[in-house]
DNA sequence: ATTACTAAATTCCGAGTAA
DNA sequence: TTTACTCGGAATTTAGTAA
């Protein structure tokens, strides 16, 4: 017979109790009223678990007695080191080159509109010039630069028209020292390695940018 | 109609594809090939999650358009902040402190074991005094205590009479100079107050241990 | 009190397929 | 190519219970 898959859950519930690497006295009923389920499900799920080695299990009338194997703590610890690779800072990076490109100018129609107006006066703390900077970026330098800077959420809104979607923004200082935002759609099919900038200066002639130009972005 | 339980590891998958932040064009064969699963299925726990709010899923013929909302990334990170609560070292400690206590003689009978003498050898570097010590110690330090060593997994075997357990082991400094090990089996009704130590020397005599002495371990 | 079996209800999966 | 529907079979859940 093919044992089952088990459930990851529960072994990660498993490795709270054990604190990794305690025993535990346990029984079904308990750890079906804290994890969730019936007693029969958390039953099964445990001798699926024993079964695909990632526990050991003594059970009897008398209750479980339980503690993670070394496959049992390794797949917790693999799983753990996986989301911390791209939670931690150690690959994330402080700043970001862009390359200035003029764009066709549908940002600013967007930004325009008085609801994200004054969502993002109220949400970044600035109002924005009435119009967007376009720049080329290095999409995974992209990604691992937002990882360090703080989402801002602004929701989307209906008018009688037409819908606009949510926006994430991002805080970034320009050059070290011009305040400005990072403006994502949560909805685009926009090549990903272009992104908009907004600030409450006009960029293009405060830093006098032409076609080529390079601008360094920083965590605001 | 009720929303399904999403599934939380497409969600972490997501996660990894969208960099938390990044929005991605993916198609569901894709996603089912590397993640599991059939098109149709993959099909399914997208529109899951996008209902459950999690992720912003714009579908076409063309392919889908994927990123995390707000929720959606707030539910992984909440999920990596709960495991880094217990891996991270803030929580673990670097000593513990026992009370000697004259066990029942029992630890001498096992560790003694041809096999088990040989796997200490081999894994723990030493070969232990044939006793072992019994310390009382508070559970809760125990277990941040262990956090922050690396255990030592020695294989049970079977003799003709009997199976012995696995045990694990975790090598200690006994007042900051003598080598040992704390042994765990793992497979124990043992009251989880008091843990056994072996050591190459024979602790008892060396630190002139009386019953309610007080013995200090730290990490090796 | 337990664990865990059986069986029925429910849920999930994925081949086939339309758009 | 896509997405996503239908639907039959597989897998899962859980109430009832035995031990």
């Amino acid at each position: 017979m093919i044992t089952k898959k088990p459930d990851f859950f529960l072994l990660l519930f498993l490795a709270k109790k054990t604190r990794l690497f305690n025993n535990v006295e346990l029984s079904t009923c308990k750890i079906a009223l804290e994890f969730g389920g019936s007693q029969q499900t958390v039953s099964r799920k445990l001798r699926r678990l024993k079964e695909a080695g990632f526990v050991n299990l003594v059970s009897s009338p008398r209750g479980c007695e339980i503690s993670l194997t070394k496959k049992g703590i390794a797949r917790v610890k693999e799983h753990f080191l996986e989301l911390q690779g791209f939670f931690s800072g150690a690959k994330s990076i402080k700043s970001l080159e862009g390359t200035f490109s003029f764009g066709i100018g549908e940002g600013k129609y967007y930004i325009a509109q008085k609801q994200y107006l004054e969502k993002f006066s109220a949400l970044l703390g600035f109002k924005p010039y009435l119009g967007t900077l376009n720049l080329i970026v290095d999409t995974e330098k992209l990604s691992r630069f937002l990882l360090g800077t703080e989402p801002v959420f602004i929701e989307g809104f209906e008018t009688g028209e037409r819908s606009f979607g949510s926006i994430k923004a991002f805080h970034v200082k320009i050059f070290g020292k011009t305040k400005g935002a990072i403006i994502i759609p949560e909805r685009t099919k926009h090549e990903k390695n272009v992104i908009e900038i907004i600030s409450p200066v006009y960029l293009r002639r405060k830093y006098r940018l032409k076609a080529g130009s390079k601008i360094k972005l920083g965590i605001a």
